[in-house]
DNA sequence: ATAGTTTGTGCGAATTCTTCGCAACTCGCA
DNA sequence: TGCGAGTTGCGAAGAATTCGCACAAACTAT
């Protein structure tokens, strides 16, 4: 488990809730503290949501991790490595679809030139309404 | 008060509660529901939390108000009028700046040509780090 | 392997933010 | 002026997330 170094290196233990919530996320794509839970409970019953919270924190600062506002308040998390899209939301449907990151180059990059902003459109999604609600 | 129209159209009443709300998220700019709660109370202690925040609510269906994600969850309020600008948030000063709706034009379109999906660029913050702080 | 130290886990309670239910109230129209 | 529907206040109910603590378990150095 190479995921074993970037864990210790902080001086961080691999322990089974940890490997499973990081296995949950990795399978899930986008999902919410409460998913990953499920999922996770699947297998390993007793684990408890105070310990995801906990461990999707620390595999965040570890960058194993990250998290994404996709609006109504709670945040989505998704393994590290997947993060090569950006969230289009929409406000009817609800729907979340993707799209690849370079759509948004010359936006992020005029927010560079212009504004000195260093931009991660994937962080918080995109809002607006799909093609099929209109 | 003309926004006494877009209110009575509607079946709906323009009580002091309501006027002060308006008021209040006009002068502050954007501000969260607990933030509109304290200026207002500053003339009319007596208002309620959930008074405002059912009527920031029926102010935004009247399209009077909207809210936008500054990120951390909670929504802020911001007079429809003055929806002109989208939202840099910096993730470390915790800062948010703003930038002209028309830097996202190519953006905008780009998504809408190729995805068929109509943004609002302003309802979400633009999430990334900020001059100061690089 | 084993003991010891330190981090992590489970559990329940505490917080924070937002929504609800309901009785009393009042805005707007006749 | 009076009626009726929309509103307000208040307290309680919810949902989501965080905390405190005692016990358990992982890694380190024997």
């Amino acid at each position: 488990m190479a995921d074993k170094h970037e864990l210790r290196d902080k001086g961080l233990r691999l322990t089974p809730q940890r490997e499973l919530v990081l296995a949950a996320v990795r399978e899930l794509g986008h999902s919410t503290p409460e998913e990953v839970a499920e999922k996770v409970r699947l297998t390993h019953p007793g684990i408890n949501l105070s310990t995801v919270y906990r461990n999707l924190e620390t595999l965040e600062n570890v960058g194993l991790v990250q998290h994404t506002h996709l609006g109504h308040g709670g945040a989505t998390y998704h393994a590290a490595e997947e993060l090569t899209h950006l969230h289009l939301v929409c406000g009817k449907c609800e729907a979340v679809g993707d799209a690849p990151l370079d759509v948004a180059a010359n936006f992020v990059n005029a927010l560079s030139d212009e504004y000195g902003f260093k931009t991660d459109v994937s962080h918080f999604a995109i809002y607006g309404t799909c093609s099929n609600c209109q």
